[in-house]
DNA sequence: CAATAATTAAACTTACAGTTTAATTATATA
DNA sequence: TATATAATTAAACTGTAAGTTTAATTATTG
């Protein structure tokens, strides 16, 4: 007798959620159906679903790998930049630079980061999502601490509402010049990236010490 | 012979709207289908489609409304106070009424306000949405032209990116203390409406003058 | 009452997620 | 190398929802 061995599970995981990333890119999730990566990856539907719980799993994995990138940005903005700013500007580029490649992520983790994973049963790739926020948080909370230390932020800042708050303002600005960015060029003349520029020296703005 | 007249067709297209709404309101827009709606409107689904292109032009005239709303609150902050702090504080509470009471509209306003509407062949309600958000960008401009003058503003405030960055930072926090609320509560001990305060602060900390 | 306008039920199409079944293909090992 | 078994598959199926078609019914008015 003789069982089958061949590829490891992890292969054809991998096969198939890399196979559907590319058709998430390309035509979006909505759009891009079951049959679509199955035909995509050179599995039949079938197989698909034995890898697979449902389509939801294989998104959730992109999104979690996409926040991976997302937190490595914002890491290497801390460690390779000294200066409040410098780490500032760093900090809002990874973002926008992470928006511009996962568009359709970007906007999952808007919503998904920081939810209550205690309460309900979620899927691992979901609680690992959310850890990855937590760190992103942790990260954000460290970076304004020590512009806090050096006085280059204000020393009245209340940090854990402060964390979210300011992570609500970019976000919210740079999904808007993402919607938007045509009638920002035509309305004000502006590139997308000029008009965020001004936005993220609002941002600054408002948790910088004067001067 | 003789032709059929009873209700005028704006009668029926309103007791249709009527009976969306609050099914959207009470399940969301994706849980309920046209034959819901059909039904508790009181018209066979082939009816539906007799008014209305499609369930798409539902949304849309829904989504005009809470816009027209939106615009009201905006407008009452302006006519009823006069100071730019109160005004803002207005507005503000504003956002957050309209976000509280037209969640899924909230949402997809944020998307649908300011794109280019001259160039796609759009339906005169979305037509009509873009125009009452040009409105309430004008609205948001004299607001920080006054406050400007006043001296409660930044001098230096580029009035267009202003705009759209300020309606960017504000939607953005609001959506994510919607999105957030349970773990705000859990991580922070706060409310949404304090957590919310502390962000308007930090907004007005943006472009306000120093003092 | 007759002509016609409004409305309807019901069956239909299309698309997609997800499932089931029965058959096929590959492979390790005796 | 034969074969038990693991992996994979095609194809048909269910369920749901948007939107369409058709033929019949109901209401109105002259």
């Amino acid at each position: 007798m003789g069982r089958r061995k061949k590829e490891p599970r992890s292969v054809h995981r991998e096969n198939i959620v890399s196979a559907a990333s590319a058709l998430f890119m390309k035509r979006g999730i909505a759009a891009t159906s079951m049959d679509d990566i199955a035909k995509a990856a050179g599995y039949s539907k079938t197989t698909l679903y034995v890898y697979f719980e449902n389509k939801e799993e294989i998104v959730g994995i992109l999104v979690l790998n996409s926040m991976k990138k997302l937190d490595d940005y914002i890491s290497s903005a801390l460690i390779q930049h000294e200066t409040t700013k410098a780490r500032y500007d760093f900090i809002c580029r990874g973002l926008v630079q992470y928006q511009e490649e996962f568009p359709f992520y970007f906007k999952m983790v808007l919503d998904k980061i920081n939810i209550d994973f205690e309460s309900k049963n979620y899927l691992p790739e979901e609680k690992e999502t959310y850890q990855i926020g937590e760190e992103i948080n942790e990260k954000i909370k460290n970076f304004l601490l020590s512009g806090m230390e050096k006085g280059d932020l204000r020393s009245d800042l209340e940090i854990m509402p402060a964390i979210l708050n300011f992570w609500g303002m970019l976000s919210g600005i740079i999904q808007l010049a993402a919607n938007k960015e045509e009638y920002i060029k035509k309305s004000m003349g502006l590139s997308k990236i000029k008009f965020l520029e001004y936005g993220f020296s609002l941002v600054y703005h408002s948790i910088a010490t004067k001067g």
